[in-house]
DNA sequence: GAAAATGGTTACAAAAGTATAACTATTTAG
DNA sequence: CTAAATAGTTATACTTTTGTAACCATTTTC
């Protein structure tokens, strides 16, 4: 039984390890040719979308980059008023940053033109072929933010809380 | 019956939009703690262990990359001695590169290090979680394979033939 | 056989990501 | 109250990626 799991991870793995590149091709490259917008202030975009309001360090956290790559991947977001800085009056040092109304328009905006190409390649599928994909990306989603984005990745100094 | 095809195909895009940053933390970031092959790099040496021996064009063609990037990826690959040129008898303009008895071993030792991190999150899920997950991925890998990796992007002149 | 097209490399520049050190402001600990 | 710790920014440097233009060698076309 223990040696079928590990069967099992890792062809888990082996899958996860092909998929990368195919969506990095496809996202990533219709990203520059449509915004102008850089992946890192999308990713910051999107786990606002999903956050809300989070301090800088535990976007870091979130997304394992340092610190200061996050300033500038915000200074840009607040050029575009798609998140705004809100200074905690708890802690003056804090700096939350939160996505504004029309950060969360144009990220849906954004994700609907990046995925323009790959929407029409996905028409061309059976209808079974899309319903599995549906279903199966869901599943994969769903079990990689578990283990992942929840696992905060701490690559600044002490910045990995339990939330 | 069209309109339930629709939805699918949004909440397949929606999913592989979240996919996407969570697997490229995963590999990217340990792909440069572990080993001193860039991302690029790799990505080259994935296409050669599916389709063993491309000349420099179609290269550039699966990767959507220029084809000055793909000879300087390529150098790299080479020094390691990965892959190999091979020049075309019947036509001497052409490059030809092949993968390596030793660029096989590598590639594979590079995933299993590469994913260490991962697969010892994945130990710890439950035995149907692991079960659900590779067989998930395995049909997202098989689908986008099928729809972006044969549609080669032409974004050098020309570059892209059927096989 | 000369002109055009093709495959690839070289050279160069701009944008993005990554990483570290030094610094300011604020809070916490002794 | 001073010293240490924390949150964030600034500055800087390096690598990777991306893109373009010019170039050479070879092949194709007329």
């Amino acid at each position: 039984m223990k040696e079928k799991n590990k069967i099992s991870i890792d062809s888990a793995i082996e899958n996860l390890i092909s998929i990368q590149p195919l969506l990095s091709k496809t996202f990533t490259r219709s990203l520059r040719a449509k915004t102008n917008l850089n992946p890192g202030s999308l990713y910051v975009l999107g786990v606002l979308v999903r956050h809300e309001t989070l301090s800088m360090s535990e976007i870091g956290c979130k997304l394992s980059m340092p610190k200061p790559h996050i300033t500038s991947l915000v200074d840009k977001l607040i050029v575009e008023e798609m998140v705004e800085r809100l200074y905690d009056p708890n802690d003056r040092r804090i700096v939350n940053v939160r996505i504004t109304e029309k950060g969360l328009t144009d990220f849906n905006a954004i994700k609907f033109e990046i995925s323009q190409e790959l929407r029409h390649d996905l028409e061309l599928l059976a209808k079974d072929e899309i319903e599995i994909l549906s279903l199966a990306s869901k599943h994969v989603k769903d079990i990689l933010l578990k283990i992942i984005v929840e696992k905060s990745t701490c690559i600044n100094s002490n910045c990995c809380k339990e939330e």
